[in-house]
DNA sequence: GGGCAGGTCTAAG
DNA sequence: CTTAGACCTGCC
């Protein structure tokens, strides 16, 4: 018997655009449409229909636990909408950017595993991210069971990582980056920076405690905070948000006067820029 | 073969 | 404080 969890579809909720738009790089579409991948240690199959998600391979527990945090279904996405709408009410670009991807949710994922994952998103393209988040998941990671077809490996944890050492990383082709995941591991295992705790220092502390790890800037930190913390104040700027802006927004934008919405905005832009046509 | 990809570090003005 | 170069790797 396999467990699942099924839930009303919210507004603006798509897998589609929640798993392409480049905050998450472990899930995959499935033939059936499905999304298959681990999170939080668990494998799962996100099944979306026209009124309704379904989970396959989670409890009750798991979804009152996991799973709501991880999808922000705490958070009013339509309000938020609204919110960044009657701040910018004449700004068409963010208009349209925001139909676009009008199914985009920011999920909160994993610390240690996001923090990872952006390190190795600099300088790279995202086939490769994925495939070196792959890599790293299937060696050092524990395989986990699963319903669908595939083997399935989590993340490896800090500790392992930092075992695992330089020239192991390096075997992984993940090039230059290796010596910042090391030091980013070793500070995370060793208690140096202890990434549950940073959850109550406020978001500028937040960064400065993430950019302490070597090959950790302030694109990478403010990602982490965004993607894993929730923390919707962050706007990351990467070359394609940089385009943009340079593109629409020639006398600047100023993110500071979206607090609760500025990472939103930051993804309507990105994925408008980035993936459109 | 040279350029490029969700940046960051380092050295030099 | 701002700014070039360099940097692993793989695919075009």
């Amino acid at each position: 018997m396999v467990k699942s969890v099924t839930f009303a579809r919210p507004q603006n909720f798509d897998l589609d655009l929640i798993f392409d738009c480049g905050q998450s790089f472990r899930f995959v579409k499935s033939s059936d449409n499905s999304y298959s991948g681990i999170a939080y240690g668990r494998a799962v199959d996100f099944i979306q229909e026209d009124d309704r998600i379904t989970i396959v391979g989670a409890d009750n527990c798991d979804f009152e636990n996991i799973w709501k945090r991880y999808l922000a279904l705490d958070l009013d996405y339509s309000a938020l909408r609204g919110e960044i709408l009657s701040s910018r009410p004449d700004d068409e670009v963010l208009k349209s950017a925001m139909e676009y991807g009008s199914g985009i949710r920011l999920l909160r994922q994993e610390k240690w595993e996001t923090l990872c994952s952006f390190i190795i998103s600099q300088n790279n393209n995202i086939p490769r991210i994925r495939s070196l988040v792959e890599a790293l998941s299937c060696r050092y990671g524990d395989r986990i069971e699963a319903y669908s077809v595939g083997e399935f490996y989590s993340f490896p944890s800090a500790e392992r990582v930092a075992e695992i050492g330089i020239d192991k990383l390096r075997e992984l082709k993940v090039g230059f980056r290796a010596p910042y995941i090391h030091d980013a591991a070793t500070k995370v295992a060793s208690g140096e920076i202890d990434l549950e705790a940073l959850d109550d220092l406020s978001t500028d502390e937040l960064l400065s405690a993430l950019m302490s790890i070597k090959g950790v800037g302030l694109k990478v930190a403010s990602c982490v905070a965004l993607f894993a913390y929730g923390r919707l104040d962050c706007f990351p700027i990467d070359v394609w948000v940089k385009r943009v802006l340079d593109k629409y927004y020639p006398d600047g934008f100023d993110h500071t006067a979206l607090p609760n919405t500025a990472g939103l905005v930051q993804q309507y832009l990105f994925y408008y820029e980035r993936f459109r046509q």
